[in-house]
DNA sequence: AGGATTGGTTTCAACTTGCTACCAGATGGA
DNA sequence: TCCATCTGGTAGCAAGTTGAAACCAATCCT
């Protein structure tokens, strides 16, 4: 076998989305229909793809549930991709990432997209992994257990 | 050029994110840091990843100043890989990812491995996007600006 | 009707991936 | 001390993937 490793079987949740998105490229169309990207052409002239690979990608997308095809809602008959809710769902994810980059691979003052609350126009709060009752959570506070059957944790896990 | 595409001098962090992080292998490294890898040994074996594959990809998150080398901590003179204060800082990405995975790609009961809280072993809390003032904030509350020099947003961009 | 726009598919060369084999230095046991 | 083993890689190669450009069909505009 030399194609791409696949990690669509494996125990842990972080390899399972990984490979449910299949590729930066997928990530970034995902982006772009966060911010109002719905057209084919949408996302060719926002992200510079080649047509081939954002066809093949959205194709992925749709296959995975996270996209949608759907009629056109200018009334032509051509049809619009939209977040699906569990592509909706990947919220969380891009803002994670966005904010990781904001931190680290932008000079001050460098130009830069930001996100912000539409109500007001603030950029927002970082995001914080908190317990169930609330604490804020360092990586050392946390371990990976694995969950056998019903809810009932087996032990720390070497993934 | 057919070289595969960059993402690196994007206006948009979520793309230099993206980029810096490499690819899918790249984030399971990772994830298998924050779950105390620290060798080559014990990277390939909880990847399964080929060595070849394992050592390009170590080099490029060195290079990226998400992992470190270090000596190694038993005495022997080996060395270790652990991650930098801006490795550390991928931890909600990798949190994103498991709650998105956990949320969409196992049946129930399916055995998988989950992130629990240290302290009493309970899993974590759903990530929340809030605004700065605290409001949980969906897709649709936010909007990508631009800015362009002094953290004044120069309005909405279609990224 | 004629041209532009939309949304793709096809082709093909270059590049990347991943398996296997190989290798050099460190370690450990007899 | 000598040899086997462990660790941490590199080299070579086949197959798969990527991406630029060309092409194409259907739809829309006028």
């Amino acid at each position: 076998m030399v194609r791409r490793t696949r990690f669509d079987d494996s125990d842990c949740p972080v390899a399972r989305s990984v490979d449910a998105i299949g590729d930066w490229w997928s990530l970034l169309i995902v982006r772009d229909a966060f911010d109002g990207s719905r057209r084919f052409g949408e996302f060719q002239r926002g992200l510079g793809v080649a047509k081939n690979i954002l066809a093949a990608r959205l194709r992925v997308l749709v296959d995975g549930g996270v996209l949608d095809v759907v009629p056109a809602s200018d009334g032509s008959s051509y049809h619009e991709y939209v977040l699906t809710p569990k592509g909706r769902d990947l919220f969380p994810v891009i803002v994670a990432l966005r904010q990781w980059g904001e931190g680290h691979f932008f000079e001050p003052g460098e130009p830069h997209s930001e996100m912000v609350d539409r109500q007001g126009g603030r950029p927002l709060r970082a995001l914080e992994v908190r317990s169930a009752d609330g604490r804020r959570l360092d990586p050392d506070d946390t371990a990976v257990v694995k969950v056998d059957q019903l809810g009932t944790p087996a032990g720390a896990v070497p993934e």
